[in-house]
DNA sequence: CTGAAAGCGCTTACAG
DNA sequence: CTGAAAGCGCTTACAG
């Protein structure tokens, strides 16, 4: 085990004061040149490394950005996870990160946000679970969180959300040129921000383009793959009058996908089918399915861009939402219904 | 803002010395219990949350630990990942994640390294690139270092690893059972122990079961799904007799897949397929592929514990190698071979 | 059992 | 332009 170098040593080995040494290497002040060459070639040659924890104690601000995620088994949430990253070490940050992995999401993350408060990280980027938590609210008066994908409650003024109800309001208007005019909408039992927004820009665009909604064809269920395969097993065996089906998570549409063919269900002949988010396993099925495709890494990008942006003093006080646009991309799965065909 | 509350306003505030406090909050030394249940009070209503920076500089550790992968992108990856995490989470740890976005990998690592050897991280799990590194050898004699997934060079003595070569023979057996004599291999180019413990594998297998190897059957091309499709076309048109594929990774299973059906070969009627992890797309195919599948939540949960118990002082001197167990799940994608069936 | 003192490795006023 | 001193918020010998 080598000892460690520190400053002093540096110091030491060129033969000048520690403040000097500090002074070069953060480039502030001027220093003679000569000293500022000895001191480099010391730095070089004892291999030193600043602790960064001492310089985050000293100067109030640690570099370290937390980002709490509702869990890295989704496709969605690991790639979101990946922009949050990408654009703190491109902006010279370091990225820590919590992902509950216990039943209890909110729980979860509210120890994760006291950890990492603990280590008086400079900011957060969430996704919040289902319900506010008083905890983040007191937090936030602190240091600048912004909510990613969802936002709930209040305790952040700032969100980075997809632009919900223009793409769903495609996914729409893609059906109804098709000529379908008998919809469901599969979606999250939960009252997140997300299915709220797709739920409602369901029914404007429905009404917007002067087709009728049968409420009983509005369905919802977990955010599960299983949750999915019940909600479309109660919609086929309510026997109702169906030519096409939008559904609001990847994992329901899974769930969809198993059902329909486990009941016999054709996609596209008997069934259209529209689901969220562009995932390898939806282009490599067959019928390779047409979905609202997300974009979960530049939302993690901007959200943690934006984030340090507050750090730094910037555009933090008044409240924003950045809307990021999804795109729909048509695929197999979605066809005009039999009967106009 | 909020001014934070520091250890030295609940000994104000309960009428104690700071060195009390900190004694009590740590549970080290006996205090009167008056005294306490005094301090545990003020800390309630303080809402006192201690900084860790200030610990780790005082206690000369940090309870970071760092995780440095090769890319979230992959689904094997960020399931890695998660089991750190959980595995830090669980014993009282924080994770703290690196993954190169750049071109370079190695390079992109290496910065990570430093970067997160500046905050003085007491261990580090990582997925070594390509390439040993003389930072990492370094970095290595000062804090434990344990490779995951693959092991490069001889800078960390730890490592935990997929039981490539038992995987890779129990795909084989499974082939040559169905009744296939010209299997082929189809694997990544790169030299990494991954990629050389199983295409040893198959061929040890091969031989012990008897079943002559071609050695145009065994193709090499990169990682990716492009260099899957390269590596299927190749074999294709080389027109020689083959009756099943084996791949070694799951980006180049899917560019076998989609070159496969491009070319108008059936699954598993003319040409049976086994490939690399159980994912979502594997399972949701037509036909659902026959996989070998690793266990990557397990594979980084046994690495971050192994990590915690070296750098805790318990079995970080002697040399050792943990071996994760893969299994061989049969599904559509494998039958016997035309001739014989 | 409790407190005064020193120190972890830095940075930043403060003198000169 | 450079150095001696103070201090960030803790913990841990050291006295008593």
């Amino acid at each position: 085990m080598k000892t460690i170098v520190r400053l002093a040593d540096v110091a030491r080995h060129a033969g000048v004061s520690i403040p000097t040494v500090s002074r070069i290497l953060n480039g502030v002040q001027t220093v003679a040149p000569e000293l500022k060459e000895r001191v480099m070639k010391s730095v070089e040659e004892l291999g030193y490394q600043p602790n960064r924890m001492a310089k985050s104690l000293r100067e109030q601000r640690t570099g370290i950005l937390a980002h709490l995620t509702a869990g890295l088994n989704a496709n969605f949430h690991s790639t979101l996870a990946r922009g949050v990253q990408d654009a703190a070490f491109d902006l010279g940050y370091t990225m820590i990160l919590g992902s509950s992995h216990h039943l209890d999401v909110a729980q979860g993350q509210l120890t994760y946000a006291k950890l990492f408060d603990s280590y008086r990280v400079d900011g957060m980027v969430v996704v919040p679970p289902g319900t506010s938590d008083p905890y983040l609210e007191t937090l936030a008066s602190r240091i600048p969180i912004i909510e990613v994908d969802r936002t709930v409650g209040d305790y952040s003024r700032h969100a980075v959300l997809l632009n919900n109800a223009e793409v769903m309001a495609d996914a729409v208007r893609h059906l109804i040129s098709l000529g379908h005019k008998h919809i469901a909408l599969l979606y999250g039992i939960e009252l997140v921000s997300t299915e709220v927004e797709r739920y409602q820009g369901f029914l404007h665009t429905m009404k917007d383009c002067g087709v009728p909604v049968d409420p009983r064809l509005l369905i919802s269920d977990d955010f599960t793959e299983e949750g999915g395969h019940r909600a479309f097993q109660r919609l086929v065996n309510s026997n109702l009058p169906v030519t096409a089906v939008v559904v609001t998570t990847n994992e329901m549409l899974a769930g969809v996908v198993g059902c329909a063919r486990q009941m016999g269900v054709k996609i596209p002949d008997d069934i259209s089918l529209i689901g969220m988010d562009d995932e390898r396993w939806v282009r490599m099925m067959t019928p390779s399915l047409t979905v609202m495709a997300q974009a979960p890494y530049e939302m993690g990008y901007e959200a943690c861009r934006l984030l340090i942006q507050c750090v730094e003093g910037q555009n933090g006080d008044t409240p924003w939402q950045l809307r990021i646009p999804g795109k729909l991309v048509v695929r197999e799965s979605t066809a005009p219904p039999r009967s106009s065909g």
